[in-house]
DNA sequence: TACGCAAACCGTA
DNA sequence: TACGGTTTGCGTA
């Protein structure tokens, strides 16, 4: 009810949100058959759409054109992500991010962890409130404490219950209350690029072991338009040969997108996995590359 | 160069 | 104990 209709920009919604179903049939279609590097014109006729409209949705949704959105996510370009030199710490890039003159907007967060008592109780005496809201990648539940946001995720077309349940069942114990009303602002806040500002921070409550609070909030220091590998991670939290362990706690990180886990490739640039499906990773890299430009 | 494959690595449930 | 959103090394096209 409260939301504006105002500035329209390229990563404005449509009313039924459904660009991204399109947008994801499409990056799966060049995706899968890459090596016959589909048409625009056999893309369109196969989902039973005007070639035309369909580069309108998806330019819409992008900033791109299809053609341009795959050299986005070719393994060449997130060789290029991942930066020539491995050696380059993380700890520099949120100062470099305030007061990089040339830099491109990226969502400024602050985060605090629960302790680990409050881990330990599994969510117990917790009130958690949600609502599902469209976005550039899907339907999104969003999900907050008093102290911030404790959970964003992605559901696929009528994946709603399965969604819901992938997240409850993190924190089994907490109290959870649908209020749509109170999320809102979230999923306005996180999803438009033109409110992303170092004076209105996102509050973000990290809720997990320690180990993997750690893995996030490392996650938390990769700028816009980069990224970084597993084994980077690892060496950043001081464990170089807990890679592996890493790729585990990235892969259970609870806020998606805020806390970028899709910015985490394998060490060949691969995008290795996404617990809301590697397409949806490969969608937000893209996504985020067209941001960039 | 590009794969396939095995072995070492490490925090969780 | 088993299981991953990993890596690395080594052998084969």
């Amino acid at each position: 009810m409260t939301m504006l209709v105002n500035a329209v920009s390229a990563t404005d919604i449509t009313p039924e949100g459904s660009d991204y179903e399109t947008v994801r049939r499409v990056i799966e279609m060049i995706t899968n058959d890459y090596r016959e590097q589909p048409s625009l014109e056999t893309i369109a006729e196969r989902l039973g759409q005007s070639p035309t409209q369909l580069q309108k949705v998806f330019t819409r949704w992008a900033g791109l054109s299809p053609k341009a959105f795959l050299q986005a996510v070719t393994l060449d370009h997130a060789k290029r992500l991942l930066g020539q030199e491995r050696l380059p710490l993380l700890e520099t890039s949120f100062e470099v991010g305030l007061s990089g003159p040339g830099r491109l907007h990226d969502l400024f967060v602050t985060h605090e962890a629960m302790s680990p008592g409050e881990w330990k109780a599994r969510g117990g005496g917790l009130t958690i409130r949600y609502g599902f809201h469209p976005s550039p990648f899907g339907l999104a539940l969003v999900m907050i404490t008093e102290r911030g946001l404790a959970g964003l995720a992605f559901a696929d077309l009528g994946g709603e219950r399965a969604c819901y349940e992938d997240m409850a069942q993190r924190w089994p114990n907490a109290t959870y209350v649908e209020d749509s009303a109170a999320t809102a602002p979230y999923a306005a806040h996180i999803f438009d690029p033109g409110k992303w500002s170092c004076e209105q921070p996102l509050r973000v409550v990290l809720i997990g072991t320690d180990f993997q609070v750690r893995v996030w909030e490392s996650l938390l220091k990769i700028p816009l338009g980069k990224a970084v590998t597993y084994s980077d991670l690892a060496r950043d939290i001081g464990q170089p040969t807990a890679s592996r362990a890493v790729g585990a706690a990235v892969g259970r990180n609870p806020i998606s997108f805020v806390v970028p886990c899709h910015r985490a490739l394998g060490k060949s640039g691969a995008l290795t996995g996404y617990h809301w499906g590697l397409t949806r990773k490969r969608a937000m890299l893209g996504w985020e590359a067209a941001q960039m430009s």
